[in-house]
DNA sequence: GTGTTGACCACAG
DNA sequence: GCTGTGGCCAACA
């Protein structure tokens, strides 16, 4: 499967249950690719699976929002809606932060 | 094939 | 607590 590594974040990024979030760099180690958190970041910039993708589920390590295309204000509307509770324009990871299962 | 860019992360001061 | 610097990776010109 010649799959990209953009491919493989957006099936990744699709995974992401309702009202839980998750970060670039987790997603970098679900692809056993440790510090590619940026070429997560670029891969969902492109976002050509945009309604599909659920890239507003996906936030930076620090528990802030991170960007988003139309604006980050978008981004933080759309989870609070999810049933996010957003604090000071971050997030809770310890409590909506989600983990991708990864295989030793 | 090389260089630049980007919705990033971690560390040091 | 914030700012600055370095480093990682993939996609595009």
């Amino acid at each position: 499967m010649s799959e990209t590594f953009a491919q493989k974040v957006y099936v990744l990024t699709r995974q992401i249950p309702k009202g839980k979030v998750t970060t670039y760099s987790a997603i970098a180690q679900a692809l056993k690719i440790k510090g590619a958190a940026r070429a997560v970041g670029n891969a969902l910039n492109k976002n050509p699976f945009a309604p599909k993708v659920p890239c507003h589920r996906v936030i930076r390590a620090n528990g802030e929002v991170g960007g988003f295309a139309p604006g980050p204000k978008r981004k933080q509307a759309i989870l609070k809606k999810e049933g996010i509770i957003i604090t000071q324009g971050r997030i809770d990871l310890n409590k909506y932060g989600y983990q991708f299962k990864i295989k030793s």
